[in-house]
DNA sequence: CTGAAAGCGCTAACAA
DNA sequence: TTGTTAGCGCTTTCAG
C-alpha cells in the first residue's frame, strides 16, 4: 500500500473512469450513470480519499470559507457569538475559519491577512479594535459583516448591533425606578461600544435629575479591571447605591470586590451589567443585566454576509436588535 | 484598475522581473538582489498583493495549519486550552483551523473530515466524543494530540491530560479534612474522564471509611444539568454537607440550586468543583476547584504535535500535568 | 543571480 | 454519458 495520498487520479484508475467523471460524481452531478457512481463512491472509499481542499478552491476559484475573526475568547458572550455564526454558516455549507489575535490591533490586522491569504470569502468581525482605515481598506477585498459595532461603515459593510446607548438608558432607568440617586458606572473604556453605554448612562441620569459626575469609574470590560474599579467607586463615593456596569463581566468583576468590601448585593448595593452572558444570568450569579439576543446577532450577521458574497451590489444592511432588561437578583431598592 | 486579484506574476510584471524571482522575495531567500527586492516588495505594496494560500498549499505540499476540533465553546475551559494552543502554533508560524461540532459524535466525525480535507497537517482534540476507532482511523492519516483524554492511543497520538483520579481524590480529601462525612458526588456522565472523577470520589470515600452509593447523582458536565442534580441530591439526602461536583461549570449550576434551597455555601454546604475555570475561581464565584493547568495543556500539546510533524517516527508521548486544590470560599467545615 | 518549465490536485469547458 | 485539455497561483528544479 503506496503512503502517498490518494487523489482523484487514483480513484478514477481505480474505478476505471476518468478523472473529470470522478470529480462530477463526488460533487454529486446528475449526469453520472448510476454504475459509474456506484464504482466511484466504492473505489473512493476503499482508498481513503479525501478531496484536497486546496486545489478545489484554486480551480474553482472559490474557497467555500468564510472567516471570523474573534476579539478573545476570554469573554464569553464572543462564544455564543460564534455559535450563532456556525450555525448558519454550517448550514449553507460554508467553512468557517476562526482567528482570534488577542486584542492587539496590530496583530488583528496580521490575522486578518492570513484569513485573507486563505481566500475567504467573507469576513466576520466580531468585536474588534481594527481601525476604520483597515477595515475600508479590507472591504475593498472582501464583503465584512460586523457584530456589535456599527461605527464603521461602507459600500461593502454590513453590520449588526444593539442600541447600547438606549440598552444603557434602560438599565439606568430601572435602578432609578426601584428608587435610586447615587449610581455610579464603571465604563467599558475607549471605544464605540463602551462610549455609547457611557452616553446613555448620563442621558438618563440627567433625564432624571441626578448628579453623576464623580461617578464615573473608567474600566475595560475585563472582569478584573471591573473589580479595581468598583473598589475604587467605594473608596471615593462609599455613599453610593447601584452601579451600571459596562458588561457583564466587568459586573461579575465589581460584584466581588462590593461583597469584600461588606456591602451584600443587592440589599446592600445593586449591580446591572451589559451583554447577557450565559453563565452571568446562570442562577449561580443570576446577574441582572441587559440582554443582548447574542446568537440570533452571529445568525444574522452570517446571513447578511452570504447574501452579499452572491451578490456583491446590494445596499449595505445595518441591523438593530432589541436588548431586553433581564431582571434577576443583583438589583433591589436602596437600602435609604 | 483591473478588478482581478493581482497575482506573483502581475507582481513580476510591474517590478521588471520574473514570477519566480517574486516567490523567492517574497519568502526571503538570500539569492535575491537587494534591488530586486526592494522592487519586488514595492510592486506587491503598490499592487495589494496577497499571497493565495490554497495555491501555496498545493505547490507546497503542505498546509502550515493545524486543525483544532473543540467539544464546544459553552464550557468556557477550553477557550483557555484554545488560548495556550493558538499561542505556540502561532509562534511557530502555524495557522490554526478551529471548528466545534457540538457535542454530536456524527457531527464531529463530519468536522473533522473538513480539517483533514484542508489539509490540516496535524490535529489537536479538546475533549471530544469519538470514537477510539474514529481516531484511531484519523491517526493513520495525520497526528494527532488529544487533550484532556488519555484513553485513546497509539503509535500517532500523543496526549495531554491530568490524573482525574488523583485530583478527585484531592478534593475529596479535603472535604474530609474540613470534617465533612456525608459527602456527594454530582458526576459528569458516561466517559472516561468522568468516569476517572467518579472512582477518585469512591477511592476517597472508602479510604475515609465512608458510606456513598446514595449519594452519587448522575451528571453531565453542563451546569443546567447540575443545577438538578442537586436539587434532586438535597431532595433525597438532606442530610447531605458537601459534594465534589464533576467539574466547574455544574458545580456552579449546583451552587445556584444549593442557595436557592435556602442553604448558605460554605456555611451550610460546600462545594468543590473540577478544572480550574477562570470564571469560577473568579473572587464574585470563588469556587473552590481542583484546577488543572489548562493554558499549559494547550501549549505542551500543540509542542508535540509539531515535533511529531516534524518527526514522524518518534515514540508517542503522554503526557500528564498536575493539578492543584485550589482553595477559595465554597468550602468550610459543616455546620455540626 | 535570473528565467523557463513542470507540476501540485482539482474543475470546467469542450469534444467525442 | 465520458474523456481530453487547459489552466487556477504558486514553488521549485534546472539551465543560463
Amino acid at each position: 500500500m503506496p503512503r502517498r495520498k490518494p487523489t482523484i487520479h487514483d480513484v478514477a484508475a481505480r474505478a476505471g473512469v476518468s478523472k473529470s467523471l470522478v470529480s462530477l460524481a463526488l460533487r454529486g452531478s446528475e449526469k453520472v450513470s448510476v454504475d459509474s457512481r456506484l464504482a466511484i463512491e466504492a473505489a473512493a472509499a476503499e482508498l481513503g480519499y479525501r478531496p484536497n481542499a486546496a486545489a478545489r478552491s484554486l480551480a474553482d476559484r472559490r474557497s467555500r470559507a468564510i472567516g471570523v475573526l474573534v476579539l478573545d475568547f476570554n469573554n464569553p458572550i464572543f462564544a455564543q457569538i460564534l455559535d450563532g455564526v456556525q450555525q448558519v454558516a454550517g448550514a449553507q455549507g460554508y467553512n468557517t475559519l476562526i482567528v482570534t489575535g488577542s486584542a492587539d490591533p496590530i496583530r488583528q490586522e496580521s490575522e486578518l491577512a492570513r484569513l485573507l491569504e486563505f481566500q475567504v470569502e467573507g469576513i466576520i468581525l466580531i468585536a474588534h479594535r481594527l481601525t476604520a482605515n483597515t477595515i475600508m481598506r479590507i472591504s475593498d477585498e472582501r464583503p465584512i459583516a460586523i457584530i456589535t459595532r456599527r461605527d464603521v461603515t461602507g459600500p461593502n459593510i454590513d453590520t449588526v448591533s444593539n442600541d447600547d446607548r438606549s440598552g444603557a438608558i434602560m438599565a439606568v432607568e430601572y435602578l432609578v425606578s426601584l428608587g435610586h440617586s447615587r449610581i455610579a458606572h464603571i465604563t467599558g473604556g475607549d471605544n464605540q461600544i463602551a462610549r455609547d453605554r457611557e452616553l446613555g448612562y448620563l442621558d438618563a441620569m440627567t433625564s432624571a435629575g441626578l448628579p453623576q459626575h464623580i461617578n464615573v469609574i473608567p474600566g475595560d470590560f475585563t472582569d478584573s479591571r471591573g473589580y479595581r474599579a468598583a473598589q475604587e467607586l467605594l473608596t471615593a463615593a462609599p455613599d453610593t447605591t447601584a452601579a451600571f456596569v459596562a458588561n457583564d463581566l466587568s459586573a461579575l468583576g465589581a460584584m466581588a470586590a462590593i461583597e469584600e468590601l461588606g456591602r451584600q448585593v443587592p440589599e446592600d448595593f445593586s449591580v446591572i451589567g451589559y451583554d447577557g452572558m450565559a453563565l452571568a444570568t446562570l442562577r449561580t450569579l443570576n446577574l441582572t443585566t441587559v440582554q443582548q439576543p447574542l446568537i440570533e446577532m452571529g445568525r444574522l450577521a452570517v446571513t447578511n454576509l452570504l447574501k452579499r458574497i452572491d451578490n456583491p451590489n446590494t445596499q449595505p444592511v445595518e441591523m438593530r436588535v432589541d436588548s431586553q432588561l433581564h431582571i434577576a437578583g443583583t438589583c433591589g431598592p436602596p437600602k435609604t
